[in-house]
DNA sequence: GTCTATACGAAGATAGAC
DNA sequence: GTCTATCTTCGTATAGAC
């Protein structure tokens, strides 16, 4: 079964660019380079056969990319397995945002970098990682709060002061090389179920 | 007193390119508009008897601005004057923060954009920004745990922690043009407060 | 639909007069 | 130390053969 199936051209031109934009930015990287690393002719311009510019180019890099996020939206299982301990479900929900900030970063990086190029994709982005996440991270609080597994609050403000925390620290380790502060991982997450579970 | 001591061209250049700059990036700006911007003749290349290069300029500019940012650093009056009240003292804290990030913010916006260009001008950004504010708080907030004003948790992780929900949210309503999920800038700096005071 | 070859423009940088 | 003029390089995009 060596099954080799052939990548349409069309495809080897998106990743080429997917990965030469990620790591050069759009200004720094030429047709040329996209061609090479997608096994065509540098400089011969066959790339115009499938997209009408570079820019084009561009928006259906990032238009693609965003669909695999939509499609790939899922938070995880359910901690209902954690034994109904509150402080264990918030950290495992904080690690997983964590850890999605972390796998989506290159998008990130690469809207911020070249929103001038971009349109509409850039406030759609903003949608998806914020808007749709509120909604759900909220009712799950509120309904803790019923319980009276954690002190009331307002529930939305809440989930949104926590995702700017998370946010904030994650770009600050990509931006400046290291944990703001010399702050582990462990002990932003912990420090947040202390906040959140008012210990 | 009609003092218009006239300003020397080099200045004139880095007040030219640190707008062009910002506003359109460094591939996005051609030395012709920096000079037009200067008061010299376009395309003239004249700016090039001041810098040796484009690149060259970038990084005047950048350290010019990095060295401003040094010089202002107060965080304003100390909050004597708010009658002990812990609550009031935070949240003026958190507010002139968030005032902090947004006037520093196209410094901020520059450096992360641009900064293969840049070299060691980003860390010690970095390190203006975060570093020398987390100790300077900390002992703040160590000193209300004393006094029993605040419940007591590790100062430092605590001050970065809040630090990372300032930024963070900050951040988003640069990147996606409005507070994420609608939160207003008084509301998250009340329910900042509210966890930290353990309300 | 990929190739070779090239047109075309943009932009960084230099030369030399004043 | 600013000007006019120009060199040179590079990169997007197109033309036409195969």
């Amino acid at each position: 079964m060596t099954l080799t199936a052939k990548v349409p051209t069309r495809e080897r031109i998106l990743d080429a660019a997917w990965d030469l934009f990620v790591r050069r930015g759009y200004a720094g990287t030429t047709v040329a380079e996209i061609e090479a690393e997608a096994s065509l002719s540098a400089g011969s311009g066959s790339l115009y056969r499938h997209f009408s510019s570079k820019e084009e180019l561009l928006r259906a890099v990032v238009d693609r990319e965003v669909e695999r996020i939509d499609d790939a939206r899922d938070m995880g299982p359910e901690p209902s397995e954690t034994g109904g301990d509150v402080r264990v479900a918030l950290a495992l929900e904080f690690q997983r945002r964590l850890d999605n900030l972390r796998r989506l970063h290159p998008l990130i990086d690469l809207v911020r970098r070249e929103h001038e190029h971009l349109g509409p994709s850039q406030q759609h982005l903003g949608d998806l990682l914020v808007e749709k996440n509120v909604s759900v991270r909220s009712q799950r609080l509120a309904a803790w709060m019923d319980a009276g597994a954690i002190p009331r609050r307002d529930p939305e403000a809440l989930t949104t002061t926590i995702l700017s925390a998370l946010t904030g620290y994650h770009l600050a380790v990509e931006f400046f090389g290291g944990p703001p502060g010399g702050l582990r991982e462990q002990e932003l997450i912990s420090t947040l179920v202390d906040l959140v579970a008012g210990t």
